[in-house]
RNA sequence: GGGCGAGUGGUGUAAUUGGUAAACACGCCAGUCUUAGGAACUGGUGGCGCAAGCCGUGGGAGUUCAAGUCUCCCCUCGCCCACCA
């Protein structure tokens, strides 16, 4: 037997299947009909941006398991496009730019040829012929087209907007690259290069109104395959959120203030208007604002703060009522004060609330400014066990407290204070000594220490976590609920016949534990009532409404319709959601191509002129006044209007690195098209003609763009298909993530932690099948895994077992019809005996697990499965050839080099790429004979064989003879038996 | 603060979805082979116990004949989002 020797097998057959271009996908023919008949899979990962670090290990995985799942494929009969590029415009390249002068096209060029020889060596099946690099003239001059098709829509415009800017590097930063850190009053934002404060500067910018689009980029997820977690992350990006637009007027003017509430329902707990510092109101009606100059100094302070500042979780609300002004709420024409106020976003809704005490925020708000509340919902508590009482209850205010005694070190009591109830329980009580922000702890402890004297009072949730373990396991049975609300009474240092006099008070008020109080109200869900009673004023479900004049009872959603319909509020949709910043003023991405003219105004550049090349510069930093250094290069500004031919200026700003991004899977079926972004037929063929769904296939990439890549590109991708340019509503039919690979210990693999492994070091060594093995092994796909160096052994262990095996071969005489073994271990005593039998039945087991896991991405349990099989085949006197040669398709997904090589060693010409998926045998994998657990009281005990269909009686019969099992049951009542069929006996005694 | 996910041997992890906990692999121990070392192969390897046996999936309760898996409470970690009315 030859030694395996991976780097000579390696080499040679990648040299080979590239010299035969087997994993070129085929194009339609003219007429759009497959070339070969076979149907179509387009496979796709994320293109790596190639960073001057190179590869590490972690960047191969995702690439291995679409590999599988694309070799499969062509295994299934599928033509498939696995394709490859580089998404190359990116800050890292430009910043070494800025620092070291280098042209970012020389660093680029050098750091692509690095990635791609390093993927080169791993064997993955891309289709290299239709590389593309977004930084290429001739691909984003089709970045630069499907910009200028925005720009027709109207879906292109240009605002002023904010943006980051560092003082001391004069330049624009990216929302990554400002880093922020923790100040006394906050957080704030730093540059991340030079750690300056970033500041705020106004800028016109382009945009793209993906807002256009929000509705249906929410809808449509509804059609599309992506896991569970990534469709919620897009939902919530987009943020929907019906609700309702209601007019507030303004006392004594003619102004009208539009709120934006999804719980209209609460409007009679209205207590102010609270604006946002920009709202247009402030400045119209400054002449009625009494308190103008406050309000003035507030806006400047308001104004210094950085969005960072400004939306940062540990820093307090801050506000100024507009004195002089009212609003009416249109409910109860109530007036009431407007505020306007630092947490209240502009450009959210319509920039304008009410305040009601069931908003956490603005609960928070109210008490730090002491404005007074009101409730106005509360929740329903269900009785099921009344029948006189139909309805939910609603539980008003009179007198529930939760009070907690020591005795003997703790005393467990719940205090309930008012009339105890008779027969029937009161369908209503009130709450009664809960003042303004106080909750019903608050209000009890007051109370009982006016009444009693007892001034040690404590809540069982300030007690140290062991005391309140301690203290539940003493009384158990309210545990469950008290835990919430128990007060503590803190009696050791306190004189015995004074806590006497105290505990006689205390007595000559009712007490009640709450489980009752719950229990006799017949109220189903005690917690959210024990909840309820400790925290009213944040009560933020749906519920139903008090105070609230004729709506009073109502359920909240029916009160919700009722009252927005009373006060002539229209009903709206908002989105989260805003548009896209789409420009920077920054010189590594594509130039947006417009061009200014004093006379014409802004002109697209012709579709004619693309791509508008980026010059090349001497100086990569921005200019002083933050343009980009495009801005200095006169032979590029200047040029003539296409329109009058007169004298005008081009943009100076590129595009950001989303860009290129956004549409690339789109030019892989087509790269070289010189004509269009990519041809028609070749987008129907591969994206297919399901307008509903249809799309890249299967497309898998790392968590980190689950929101905002896929969001872009699915954005771009309806724009195109409205005006008809592809095929289908969805780019991706199907989405899945991969976990990272961290380095040894856990930690992120970065060239400053100095843990990142090369992969080129773990295929000279080891090789690439090994290393592909071992990275579908070393964990679940999805999951983060830490490197180790030292695991990666066992893979290639594996890989010179399956290499050994062909020494145990021999011919399949049933199959082959060749004549007798020379060697006197014959074919039919092959065939016949039990060992071969039973190495076929493993082999089918793994076809179906391998086959299915796959599919599932369930790459390290199908491979643990081919290692258990390997093992046997390893240890069986003979194998034959027909079932190694299945086992060795099912494993070339992935190990395509050994297997192929193995393949190839047994005779077979043509590569074991494009041969068939084995199937397996329904009939080799159902096991006849089985063994069972016998548990006797849930518990193991011994073990019988039985026949698969046997029936429970056969079995117990069986089971209760066994050896084993007769000592446990002998002389002792058997209650029950539960047979599981195939699996396990329970005897109860 | 919100959302999502996770916690299982010395380590990476598996568990047919409520049915033998720890498959597979690393490591470790012993053996075979070898001049030696390594590689490879074979066997062993959760804890306590001489043993029968008992205990064991972050902690505590519960449902069940049966819980890693379901329910409730608590603790810890990770990711994403973050004042979205």
């Amino acid at each position: 037997m030859k030694e395996y020797n991976h780097l000579k097998i390696e080499s040679k057959w990648q040299k080979e299947w590239e010299k035969k271009g087997i994993y070129h996908a085929e194009n339609p023919t003219k007429d759009g009909a497959s070339n070969s008949k076979k149907p179509k899979y387009y496979s796709l990962i994320e293109f790596p941006y190639p960073s001057g670090e190179g590869l590490h290990v972690g960047h191969p995985r995702p690439y291995i398991g679409m590999d599988i799942i694309s070799r499969k494929r062509r295994l299934q009969g599928y033509n498939v496009l696995y394709p490859i590029g580089w998404d190359a415009f990116g800050l890292p390249t430009e910043n070494y730019a800025i620092k070291t002068g280098k042209d970012p096209r020389v660093v680029t060029k050098k750091n692509t040829d690095t990635f791609r020889k390093q993927i080169q060596s791993l064997g993955i099946s891309f289709d290299w012929s239709r590389e593309i690099n977004t930084t290429d003239p001739k691909y984003y001059k089709w970045t630069q087209w499907i910009f200028l098709q925005f720009l027709k829509k109207g879906l292109a415009y240009k605002k002023k907007m904010e943006i980051n800017w560092c003082p001391k590097d004069k330049i624009g930063l990216a929302n990554e690259e400002v880093i922020t850190r923790s100040t006394g009053s906050g957080q704030a934002g730093y540059c991340e290069r030079c750690g300056t404060p970033v500041e705020k500067r106004e800028k016109e910018q382009w945009m793209l109104a993906i807002t256009k689009y929000a509705d249906r980029l929410y809808k449509d997820l509804d059609e599309v395959d992506y896991l569970p977690q990534i469709k919620l992350g897009q939902r919530n990006w987009i943020g929907k959120s019906e609700g309702a637009e209601i007019d507030f007027k303004i006392k004594d003017s003619s102004e009208k203030i539009k709120i934006f509430t999804t719980r209209a329902d609460t409007i009679f707990g209205a207590f102010a208007v609270i604006l946002a510092p920009e709202h247009e109101l402030v400045q119209k009606s400054k002449s009625q604002i009494k308190n103008f100059s406050e309000v003035e100094k507030y806006l400047n302070e308001v104004k210094k703060k950085t969005d960072i500042e400004r939306t940062s979780e540990d820093k307090d609300k801050t506000g100024i009522e507009l004195k002089g002004l009212k609003a009416i709420n249109p409910v109860n024409n109530e007036e009431i004060p407007i505020w306007i106020a630092d947490f209240i976003l502009v450009q959210y809704g319509t920039g304008a609330v009410f305040a009601d005490m069931h908003d956490e925020r603005d609960f928070a708000f109210a008490k730090k400014y002491k404005m007074s509340m009101r409730q106005s919902v509360m929740p329903l508590f269900e009785d099921k066990v009344h029948p006189w009482v139909k309805d939910k209850k609603i539980v008003e205010r009179k007198a529930i407290h939760a009070v907690i005694r020591k005795n003997n070190g703790d005393i467990l009591l719940l205090y309930w204070k008012g009339e105890e109830w008779k027969g029937k329980p009161p369908v209503t009580f009130v709450i009664g000594g809960v003042e303004n922000g106080e909750n019903l702890i608050d209000a009890a402890m007051r109370e009982i220490r006016e009444e009693t004297g007892f001034l040690n009072l404590k809540f069982v949730e300030q007690l140290p976590i062991s005391t309140q373990s301690r203290f539940f396991a003493a009384h158990k049975d309210v545990n469950r609920i008290a835990n919430v609300t128990c007060l503590v009474f803190d009696l050791i240092n306190e004189d015995r016949a004074e806590v006497d006099k105290k505990e006689k008070k205390l007595h000559d008020w009712k007490f009640v534990s709450v489980n009752k109080v719950a229990q006799d109200l017949n109220i189903e869900d005690d917690k959210l009532f024990f909840n309820y009673l400790n925290k009213p004023s944040t009560f933020v479900g749906e519920g139903v409404l008090i105070d609230s004049g004729k709506f009073t009872g109502m359920p909240s959603v029916e009160a919700r319709q009722k009252i927005i319909k009373e006060v002539g509020g229209k009903i709206v949709t908002k989105f989260k959601l805003r548009d896209w910043v789409f420009s920077r003023q920054r010189y590594w991405g594509e130039p947006i191509p417009v061009i200014f003219c004093n006379t014409c105004g802004t002109v697209p550049v012709p579709e004619k002129d693309l791509p508008v090349e980026l010059p090349k510069v001497k100086n990569y930093q921005p200019t002083d006044s933050g343009e980009s250094p495009l801005a200095n290069i006169k032979s590029f500004v200047d040029t003539r209007c296409p329109l009058c031919k007169g004298k005008a200026k081009r943009e100076t700003d590129t595009m950001p690195n989303w860009a290129g991004s956004s549409w690339y899977y789109l030019r892989y079926v087509d790269s070289k098209n010189n004509k269009a972004f990519a041809g028609k037929k070749n987008l129907e063929y591969w994206l297919g003609n399901d307008q509903v769904v249809g799309g890249v296939n299967w497309y898998n990439g790392g968590n980190e763009h689950t929101t905002l890549h896929l969001l872009y590109s699915r954005f771009w991708h309806k724009f195109l298909y409205d005006l008809k340019l592809v095929p289908t509503n969805e780019p991706y039919m199907k989405r899945t993530s991969h976990g990272m690979i961290l380095g040894e210990g856990g930690v992120k693999m970065s060239k400053s932690l100095g843990n990142v492994i090369n992969p080129n070091e773990i295929v000279k060594t080891y090789g690439a099948d090994t290393m592909r093995v071992y990275e579908m092994f070393m964990g679940p796909f999805d999951q983060s895994v830490a490197w180790s160096t030292e695991s990666i052994i066992g893979a290639r262990r594996f890989i010179e077992k399956v290499w050994r095996i062909q020494a145990k071969l021999v011919n399949d005489f049933e199959r082959s019809g060749r004549g007798r073994d020379p060697e006197n271990r014959g074919p039919e005593k092959l065939f016949t005996s039990e060992a071969y039998i039973n190495l076929k039945r493993l082999l089918h087991k793994t076809i179906k697990k391998v086959s299915e896991d796959i599919e599932d991405m369930r790459f390290n349990t199908a491979v643990s499965s081919m290692m258990i099989l390997a093992t046997e085949m390893e240890k069986a006197e003979n194998v034959s050839v027909d079932d190694f040669k299945m086992f060795l398709k099912i494993l070339s997904p992935f190990a395509p080099h050994v297997t192929e090589e193995l393949w190839s060693m047994l005779g077979e010409k043509k590569t074991i790429n494009l041969s068939e998926w084995p199937k397996w045998e329904e009939s080799l994998i159902k096991d006849e004979e089985v063994k069972i657990m016998v548990q006797i009281n849930g518990k193991v005990r011994g073990e019988i064989i039985i026949h698969v269909d046997e029936q429970k009686e056969d079995v117990r019969d069986k089971a209760l003879k066994d050896a084993d099992i007769v000592k446990y049951v002998e002389g002792k009542d058997i209650k029950r038996i539960i047979y599981v069929k195939g699996r396990l006996i329970n005897i109860v005694l």
